[in-house]
DNA sequence: GCCACACATAAGCACACACTTATGCGTTTC
DNA sequence: GAAACGCATAAGTGTGTGCTTATGTGTGGC
């Protein structure tokens, strides 16, 4: 099940980490360890996972692996949330999110 | 951390199915339980999970409980989405999800 | 009052998972 | 070609987690 991985991905706080470090730009697995205090093995395996999960992508540059985010897990997230927009609060003001002809 | 307990708490694929569930109609535990295929006391560890994250919410009614979908846990992952609205693929028209005048 | 019922909680267990160290593989550099 | 580097994978270990059975708590019906 892919929403399966991507949940099971985002539940890990590392990973969410990660895939937010990655928001801000693409780069390397070396240089996503950069101040956070994590062994190689564990970024690479935690990069399979969100690799995986479809949250992010690898583009291999030479004997480096430059990672980015992957709008493909996102558009899963946003589709999963979508099947439940009866209930999106709409008194919650500051949440100005709208969907448009989203049926099927 | 909020998200951490609804991306933990969407991560298994039983509350995943119990959520959707709801999204149908609120219901008690028992009425949930039907052709679920789990006992009395996972489902209720299975609604505290829920419970903690926000994406669920009981409502009492004598010796029963009634469940429902709670909106707030929904609008924290749409909040939580939105902050990577820079990579939302435009590509994909099926998803038609806009955002307007999120910034804070 | 007493039993049946709906649900929550406690305690124990098996498994998943995030980590470690060690090693392998491919690429660049000299 | 040999060493250094970037990254992936293997294997082992401790902890978290989802399940179980057993029991507790509160409500409704007789």
């Amino acid at each position: 099940m892919m929403e399966h991985d991507i949940f099971r991905a985002l539940a890990d706080p590392t990973r969410r980490a990660i895939f937010e470090k990655l928001a801000n730009g693409g780069m390397n697995a070396s240089a996503l360890r950069q101040g956070m205090d994590i062994s190689q093995p564990a970024m690479s395996q935690h990069l399979a996972v969100l690799r995986a999960a479809r949250l992010v992508r690898e583009q291999k540059e030479g004997r480096f692996v430059n990672y980015e985010v992957d709008p493909d897990g996102l558009a899963l997230i946003a589709q999963w949330l979508a099947k439940y927009r009866a209930y999106w609060p709409a008194r919650i003001d500051a949440l100005k999110l709208l969907l448009k002809d989203m049926d099927q």
